[in-house]
Formats: C-alpha cells, sequence, structure tokens
DNA sequence: TAGATTGTTAATCGATTAACAATC
DNA sequence: TAGATTGTTAATCGATTAACAATC
C-alpha cells in the first residue's frame, strides 16, 4: 500500500489536486469515480491518472472505476496526513498571520503550536489561541516542544539564519515564503513559495496571450 | 529579441528565478556572468540555461559570458515587467493585505489601484493609500480605471463568482489565492496559487526524505 | 454474459543533457 | 594568439499518451 518506488516530482504535484477534489465529491456523496471523470474535473488525462496512482499500487476496479472515499483516504495516507505535524511560524506579519488563521492546515493534521515574532509589537498577542512569542524564545520553546515543520515567513534578510536556527533544533522541514531559496542540509526538506515568481510568470503569459491573439 | 517561439511551460517557470538572482548580482556589483556560474547560484544546469536564453535570440558572447544588467534588463522586457499592470485585489483578509503591503510589487510595474472586500469591517480603510472599497463598487469602478490583472484573495466559495465578475469587466489575468481551480474563457490568464497543495506536497516530501534515511 | 474500466506495456513526445564548432 | 564560453545540434532521458488484455 505505502510500498512504492521513486516517485516523480511531477506526480508529487499532482496528488494533492486528486486528494482535493476527491475530497469535493465526498461533500457531494459521490461514491464512485472513473479515470476519466477524474479528468475531466482535474484536466490530467485519465491515462495519467491511472498511471499516477498506480504508482502506489493501483486503489481501482476493472469496470467499476474508483470508491472516491476509499482513494481520499489513501491518497491522505500516502500524503502523510496522519502524521500530525508539530508546526511554527516564524515572522507575524500578514502572511504569517493568514496562514496562522487558515484553519484547514489543522484539519489536516499540521498542528500549530507557536508563532515567533522579532518585532515587539506583536509580543502577547495570539492567533487562535496561540501565543506570539519573541523569536529568542525560539530555542528554549523548542526543549518542550518537539518542531516537525517551521514555516518561515520573515523578510528575506532574515530567512536563510532562521532556516539555519531552526535545522540546528531538530526542525524537519521548512515552508519558505521569504523571497530566497533557502539552502538546507542532506535530509531537511524545503518547499520554497515564490509568490514573485509567480506573477512574474503569470506576467510572461499575459504577453504570450496578446501575441497569440494579435497574430495567427 | 521579442521574436520567440512557443515557450515551454518549464522555461517560463525558470525566467523569474533568473531575473532575481541577476538583480542580487547586479545589486552586488557584478558585471558579468557565465552560464557556469548562473547554474551554482539557481541550481539549473549551465547547458539548460543557455537553452532557455536562447529561445529568445540569447544575449551571451562566446569566451565572456553574459553581461548581468543586460540579461537582466532583457529578461525583464521578456517577463513584460515594463508594461506597467492596473491591479486590484478582491479580498481584504489578511492574505489580501500581505499582498497589498509587498513593496516589490509595484516596482515591478503591478500598480495596486484598488482593494475590495465584502466584510463591511474593512470599509473606509486604506493600505498604502489605496482604499478598501464594497465588493459592489467594482463595476463602477471599472468604468473609471483600467483594470488588467485582478488577485482573488476571497474564501473559496466566492472565487469563480468574483472570477466571472471581473472577466466581464476586461480583466486580462487572474491570480488566484482561493482553493479554487478558476475556469476562464480563452484568452483569459489565470495563475492559481494553491498554498494547501504546496504544504501537502511538503507533507508528502517529508515522508520519503524519512523512508530514504531509514531504507538504503 | 456483455459492458465498462482498470492496470500495465509499448509508443510517442518533449525536455534535459552532452558535445563541440563557432567566435569573442 | 590561446583560452574561455557561447550558441546550437545531437543524444539521452524521462514523462505523457495510446493501446489493449485482464477482469470486475
Amino acid at each position: 500500500m505505502a510500498k512504492h518506488g521513486k516517485v516523480s516530482m511531477a506526480v508529487v504535484r499532482r496528488l494533492p489536486k486528486y486528494h482535493r477534489y476527491l475530497g469535493e465529491l465526498m461533500e457531494n456523496d459521490i461514491k464512485r469515480i472513473s479515470s476519466y471523470e477524474l479528468s475531466k474535473l482535474t484536466g490530467f488525462t485519465a491515462s495519467q491518472i491511472r498511471q499516477d496512482f498506480n504508482n502506489f499500487g493501483g486503489f481501482g476496479q476493472q469496470g467499476y472505476g474508483y470508491n472516491v472515499e476509499e482513494l481520499y483516504n489513501q491518497l491522505g495516507n500516502i500524503l502523510g496526513l496522519d502524521k500530525g505535524y508539530n508546526t511554527i511560524i516564524i515572522g507575524a506579519g500578514n502572511l504569517g498571520q493568514a496562514i496562522a488563521n487558515y484553519r484547514n492546515f489543522d484539519n489536516r493534521g499540521f498542528r500549530l503550536i507557536g508563532i515567533f515574532e522579532k518585532n515587539p509589537r506583536y509580543m502577547g498577542l495570539k492567533i487562535r489561541d496561540i501565543p506570539i512569542m519573541d523569536i529568542d524564545e525560539l530555542e528554549g520553546f523548542s526543549k518542550d516542544h518537539k518542531v516537525d515543520i517551521a514555516v518561515i515567513t520573515t523578510p528575506k534578510e532574515a530567512a536563510q539564519e532562521i532556516a539555519d536556527r531552526v535545522i540546528a533544533l531538530g526542525v524537519e522541514a521548512i515552508w519558505n515564503f521569504a523571497p530566497v531559496d533557502i539552502k538546507v542540509p542532506e535530509g531537511i526538506v524545503v518547499e520554497n513559495v515564490h509568490l514573485s515568481e509567480s506573477l512574474l510568470a503569470l506576467s510572461f503569459l499575459i504577453k504570450e496571450s496578446k501575441r497569440e491573439s494579435e497574430n495567427v
């Protein structure tokens, strides 16, 4: 079930989308779905969808398709949503607050256990009962709490230093929103979310879209 | 210079990163760089970097490499950063505010000209001198202002309806942060930023990383 | 059973890497 | 000139798509 070879990054990026659509299907009380119907929802081809699932052993049944709830749960397991990751956010600005307030993360096993901030004006405040602490309390805090994931929403100047500090404390993964590529040692997982790069790509695509409509 | 064939999405996603690193090189007063040095910075191979640039005609010089400032400017042009897009944000929650406060977007030609919100408690407030308006003022506002890009930071339930409304008003592109895949007609550009999917992918990668260290 | 749809192999397509002649 | 490094073609690699036998 959880046995599988190396999964390509292309597949990894599609798995969460399958999970999301299957969740929606469950909300709509849909019990089964074929790869063809799922292809209409997700925009991926039916063939690709079947290939993707077969990385993990295949959860379907010939002539029937996939049981929505079972597939949803399987994907949840594959994605590790049952693990329960202790998460901290470093940087309590708008972006940090936005993430702290996002309820869906808790539902999926990402438990927010602390928020750290340098600017004293946030001290003593809470977000959803989670206290905002001074960044210098980080090391002390981690003596009492195992931290699995650190979310970095600091300015770019601070990001690498913060990353080094949390890695020294045993954090396994970094979800980085600062516009730098965080460097981490082997074995540490980092996901760099570059909103500026997303916007610049959008800008390029606008130009391309115009070129297409003007020329042939 | 701006003449080029169809550029693959893989290339489009790398262009903003080149631009960012070249900006950093300029800040450090570095005048020239080879594809090899750039490969060490970005993590892409030198061969790939040269291939990427040659989609647009090649900006280098044999035996020398690339002029940093020239390449930076060329990439800026290719990305359309000289266009000056009028941008609005719909949804003034934490995420909308975070984006509204992000100075770098203005510097790159994304002019924020309005923020719209449904919840009356934000009415009358301003972010960086940009007024937060009632969502129902959207149509009137667009009579006086050409809007190029709409940033959607509403809850998911509202996102598609808002997208339809702004498209009806002539918006060319949508930068969507709601956790749904916005559907748009031909010719409209949409960039869906799915933070939850990013986090779920991170979760998967943590599991994989552990598997690697435990097994062989 | 007949029909539907998977799991899986083979074919195709596209992207990355390697190699090197051109040239600054 | 000699050395360095691009631009570009060819080779390789990997991901996607097509096809179909297996089977529910």
